[in-house]
RNA sequence: GGGCUCAUAGUCCAGCUCGGUUAUGACGUCGCCCUUACACGGCGAAGAUCCGGGGUUCAAAUCCCCGUGAGCCCA
């Protein structure tokens, strides 16, 4: 298809390659089966720091639709590979999904109208894991769709035995190192899901409420003295918990009244009066009761005080015996019982106030989550921050400004991170309790354990001799799974059939880790990042990437955040196939903002479709020019560079090229960092609004050889190859298929050599290429605006003289432009000599 | 309360790093046009006190300060 003047009209012209008059997002299932038949995008690995690996985000099969803006989320990411691919590295780039977690147990109760916890365990997670399959094959089609260069086919699962596997391994050996403890203590705890809750997931709802202000009787009143003070609590129902009253000290109403004690309306227990910078005068009646626990401020106060804990509610979500007449009943209803019991027996209460109050619910479930003491497994992480810090110091972070997102949490991390959680579908905690002195079992990594279904691999307590085990039932935080994604991709498992892990490292790993770059949006900077860098840096020792690229939420066309309760989900798979996934792609790319928050609406992606028509166009325009000798590979780059060539070269062919060399500038800078808006506009606006409107009007009659030599002909020929040439590879990382397509038609080399095996226009690849050389012209801004300027001028001309633009016309040209003359009298037929 | 981000035509957005033309382009609107790449197009027109105020400067959308409003994150 390269090469060759067959077939050259009389006027230097042939019948375009291309006839199609536009695009056919239909062709791109046709490319596709050609890049998988051709295995275009297959990795090989090489050794130790050549290969680039992307540490490609699982996507959670939680439900349908899958979010639109997941969809250009995971376009971007195909973009960095494809970027990478062309400008030389060796691109590893798995596919993985996440299986593990609450939402598809949420999913699968809806979906069979059951309760997980009624049900047979290994009936459920077997009713999950189709839910799972279901899901995932419809993402995995949009993600096909979309024309991901990973193969989806060879996807990874994390709730396999081998992932699953590996995550115990780590666990296990986190166990071993004293980097996992059991612990004792106050946890957000969501009662309706059954499971502790990490506070990287809790979310903040403005609920209403009520604030009771109740009377707390003093002690032994003085003389003339008030006998009570006033205590407001929107949560009354944990009066049985309470253990303290505390005043500010600059409040003055309660001056003198620290150090003294009362007596708690109901219960009747005696606590004491403190003084404590954390009561806001501002705030209810300014004396606050401090109960176990109300919430995370209540946890602080009782180990900051030494309070003694009471638990007022238990794991069931309802009131422990504590609570005395109230045991057994859910917290709302026992706070509307003791609200009513206090109001019937008088003086109680003195007024009841609705606020709006922020409680803390589940991210996931969105269930209020209640504070209760168990004992959970944890994760150290209290001591690590700094250790993280000087990690994220080393990581370039794309755009640079998300940094602050992970910094900002680095501050506010109070307390270690609880893993364990009381849910199914979820990689068993691997432990055995002894019945006897109640010592836990951790076994040998290596293999997937479960410990609920299981025996205990230990004949006997290595403690006390015992052999009688009870299998933990808990399972872990899905972000113990996700965090070790690097490890995983990486081959830190080893790969073994059955699950097996191989110990640690082997030659596959040392090639691959660290990984390149983490891609992934900015609400899970606090979780799968962090969580990340925590866990591969204490199973390895080192950072897991050397490059986070992060990127915004995809919003509404109002600029609300997506989701399916609101209604404003806009599902992707009916536009990608209405459309094609190019012009979602191209859409994406130049709406989207590096990192920015963007905006979805069908009718912007359907506008997006005029651009790839634009291209279309201009392709099959100048598929009806032969492509000069060499036109494969880097011949039109060699036609930029080639000094012979280049002396035949009218001033106009060297304004374009000077003006193509600019675009590849601003394109290589935006593509370094990975940020595709910036290529996207620039090459639009270059090929439609500089290259097509102007550029080709003015040489077309060159181009035809009306009225020019042929050496002139040949240069503007030449040109215009070498400009849609640059401008095809610049765009493949973009939209694949389009480009892809009109590349095998007009430039590919013999035997049809990917347009994504070649590279980015610009510098050569190889370390040892020559010196640049770059067009001697570069942007001439100025140059450019006198065209644009003259041209518009003649058109307007013609139009108020009611001429065709074929019409000829007098005028003259001015000084500026005079280099350009005779491709402008052609293109205007300007009539009068000079 | 703290942090991050944003504010430019009806809508979306470029330009701001490093101050200097008539402020970029797209969508939408209106008018004219089948000019042999493109009517999924071309040309043209209308449409912006560059959020407000102050400062620096010969010169500010751009730099500095103070506000206001919005979104997100964390307390």
């Amino acid at each position: 298809m390269s090469g060759g003047s067959d077939g050259d009209g009389g006027d230097g012209r042939r019948a375009p390659a291309i006839t199609e008059k536009a695009w056919n997002p239909g062709l791109e299932s046709e490319i596709r089966r050609k890049w998988q038949q051709e295995d275009t995008y297959r990795f090989t690995m090489q050794e130790k720091g050549r290969n680039y690996t992307i540490d490609t985000p699982p996507p959670y099969p939680s439900g349908r639709p899958w979010h639109i803006g997941a969809a250009a989320h995971y376009s971007q990411i195909d973009m960095i590979a494809r970027t990478a691919r062309m400008s030389g590295k060796n691109v590893y780039f798995p596919i993985g999904i996440d299986r593990n977690g609450l939402p598809v147990e949420i999913y699968t109760e809806k979906k069979h109208n059951i309760r997980m916890r009624e049900t047979d365990r290994t009936e459920f997670l077997e009713m999950c894991s189709d839910s799972l399959d279901e899901l995932e094959s419809e993402m995995v089609q949009i993600m096909d769709g979309l024309g991901l260069s990973g193969d989806t086919s060879a996807r990874y699962r994390t709730d396999t035995p081998q992932y699953r596997a590996l995550t115990q391994a780590t666990f296990i050996k986190m166990w071993r190192n004293g980097d996992v403890y059991l612990a004792n203590r106050p946890n957000n705890y969501d009662w309706v899901s059954g499971t502790t809750i990490a506070d990287a997931e809790i979310a903040y709802v403005e609920m209403p409420a009520k604030l009771v202000h109740m009377r707390f009787k003093l002690e032994a009143p003085r003389e003339g003295g008030k006998d009570h003070i006033i205590v407001a609590s929107t949560r009354p129902e944990l009066l049985c918990a309470c253990r303290a009253v505390i005043v500010n000290a600059d409040d003055e109403r309660y001056s003198g009244c620290a150090g003294r004690t009362v007596t708690v309306p109901v219960t009747n227990q005696k606590v004491p009066i403190l003084e404590h910078h954390s009561a806001r005068a501002e705030f209810g009646s300014g004396a606050v009761m401090v109960c176990s626990y109300g919430d995370q401020n209540d946890v602080a106060l009782f180990r900051e005080l030494g309070l003694e804990e009471v638990a007022a509610i238990g794991l069931d979500g309802r009131m422990a015996d504590a609570a005395g007449p109230y045991a057994g009943l859910r917290p709302k209803q026992a706070r509307a019982k003791i609200i009513e019991d206090m109001q019937e027996s008088g003086d109680i209460i003195s007024r009841v106030e609705e606020i709006t109050h922020r409680t803390p619910v589940a991210e996931r479930s969105r269930n209020p989550i209640e504070i209760i003491p168990m004992e959970e497994y944890y994760v150290k992480q209290m001591d690590y921050t700094d250790r993280i810090r000087e990690m994220a110091e080393e990581i370039t972070f794309h755009p640079p400004m998300h940094k602050q997102v992970l910094f900002n949490w680095l501050e506010s991390i109070s307390m270690d991170w609880p893993i364990s959680r009381r849910r199914y579908y979820g990689t068993e905690i691997p432990a055995w309790r002894c019945q006897k002195c109640g010592d836990t079992y951790v076994p040998e990594p290596g293999r997937y354990y479960r410990p609920w279904t299981e025996e205990c691999p230990a004949r006997e307590c290595p403690k006390c001799g015992a052999s009688d085990f009870a299998g933990e039932e808990r399972t872990f935080d899905t972000w113990m799974d996700s965090s070790i994604s690097p490890l995983f991709i990486c081959g830190y498992a080893g790969g073994g059939a059955d699950g097996e892990v191989a110990d640690g490292a082997n030659d596959r790993f040392e090639r691959l880790y660290p990984a390149s770059i983490r891609p992934q949006a900015k609400d899970i900077v606090r979780t799968w990042l962090y969580y990340t860098l925590l866990r591969c840096d204490k199973m390895t020792g080192t950072a897991p990437w050397s490059e986070a690229w992060i990127m915004g939420y995809g919003l509404d066309e109002h600029g609300l955040k997506m989701s399916k309760s609101k209604g404003n989900a806009i599902d992707p798979l009916p536009v990608i196939e209405r459309l094609g996934a190019d012009t979602f792609r191209f859409w994406n790319a130049s709406e989207v903002n590096h990192g920015y928050d963007f905006r979805c609406s069908e009718q912007k992606i359907e506008s997006a479709k005029k651009f790839l028509s634009k291209l279309w166009n201009v392709s099959r325009f100048l598929s009806s020019f032969e492509v000069p000798d060499g036109g494969g590979d880097e011949g039109a780059d060699l036609l930029v560079q080639d000094k012979p060539a280049r002396g035949s070269l009218q001033d106009a062919d060297r304004w374009i090229l000077g003006e193509l060399d600019a675009l590849v500038e601003r394109c290589r800078r935006g593509y370094s960092e990975y940020n595709f808006f910036t290529p996207a506009i620039a090459v639009r606006e270059f090929t439609w609004n500089v290259f097509a409107a102007h550029y080709i009007e003015m040489v077309k009659g060159r181009a035809y050889g009306m009225g020019f030599s042929e050496g002139e002909r040949r240069a503007a020929v030449r040109t215009l190859h070498a400009v849609l040439h640059a401008v095809l590879r610049l765009l493949a990382p973009i939209t694949p298929f389009i480009t892809e397509y009109l590349w095998q038609r007009m430039y590919a080399a013999p035997g049809g050599k990917s347009i994504h095996l070649e590279m980015l226009p610009g510098r050569a690849p190889a370390p040892d290429s020559g010196p640049d050389t770059g067009s001697p012209d570069g942007g001439d801004d100025a140059t450019t605006r006198a065209i644009t300027e003259f041209n518009s001028m003649v058109w307007n001309r013609k139009k108020s003289e009611n001429l065709s633009l074929k019409d000829g016309i007098a005028l003259e040209i001015p000084d500026a432009l005079k280099p350009f003359e005779r491709d402008l009298r052609a293109m205007h037929n300007i009539t009068n000599s000079g």
